[in-house]
DNA sequence: GGGAAGATGTTCT
DNA sequence: GAACATCTTCCCT
């Protein structure tokens, strides 16, 4: 279960941030914790523009929170929203501060694991990821993972290339946000029980 | 030091 | 579909 990771090179993430998010599905989102290996399936995300997207964290400004988003791609960005994590990974060539918000995952390895990590379990299966918040807390994945580059399999949380690529991606309005509603900028494959909404 | 807003999740109606 | 729980970050004083 070790082996036979193929990882996304560097320049996968330096494209524009529409393209990324969309080629990000299908990809595996591998989270290495102690000594097990937690392995999901990316099945949503959400495309955030640079400064030119009012809806992005990036538009208000460089601050402390956003500065990885302003550095290099390829990198995670965690923030905290409430009582939850969201995560993110840098995108674009340096200085252009986009990024892709991982919405859902789909649980492949370790699932007893992430249904430890969840605080209410579900009698649905599909609850288990099937949210930014959730994805994290199901993953572990809190504010000390800022900045992890996800190039490397020595990281603690990386991605791969995907298994399976005969899906079909449905576009929408990103969720959850006041300002910038009508872009479509929201990927999912289609169809997947495990895309939230 | 204080106050307001927020890329959410859960629960109730 | 709506309310609320409850915490960090940022910006102002």
């Amino acid at each position: 279960m070790n082996s036979s990771f193929v990882l996304l090179q560097r320049g996968f993430y330096e494209r524009p941030t529409p393209e990324v998010a969309q080629d990000l599905l299908g990809k595996l989102l591998v989270r290495r914790l102690g000594g097990t290996i937690l392995v999901t399936r990316i099945v949503e995300t959400e495309a955030y523009l640079g400064s030119n997207d009012p809806a992005a964290h990036a538009a208000a400004g460089k601050t402390k929170r956003t500065e990885v988003l302003f550095g290099h791609p390829g990198h995670a960005y965690v923030y905290r929203i409430h009582q939850h994590h969201c995560l993110n990974i840098v995108v674009e060539p340096e200085h252009s501060p986009g990024c892709v918000l991982i919405r859902a995952v789909e649980p492949l390895s370790g699932i007893e694991i992430m249904l430890q990590h969840r605080t209410v379990p579900k009698s649905k299966i599909t609850s288990i990821t099937s949210g930014p918040g959730k994805l994290c807390q199901a993953l572990g994945i809190d504010i000390s993972l800022y900045g992890t580059d996800v190039t490397t399999a020595d990281s603690s949380l990386f991605i791969s290339e995907a298994v399976a690529t005969d899906f079909l991606v449905k576009t929408t309005p990103r969720v959850g946000i006041s300002k910038a509603k009508d872009a479509l900028l929201r990927f999912y494959i289609d169809g997947n029980e495990f895309v939230s909404r």
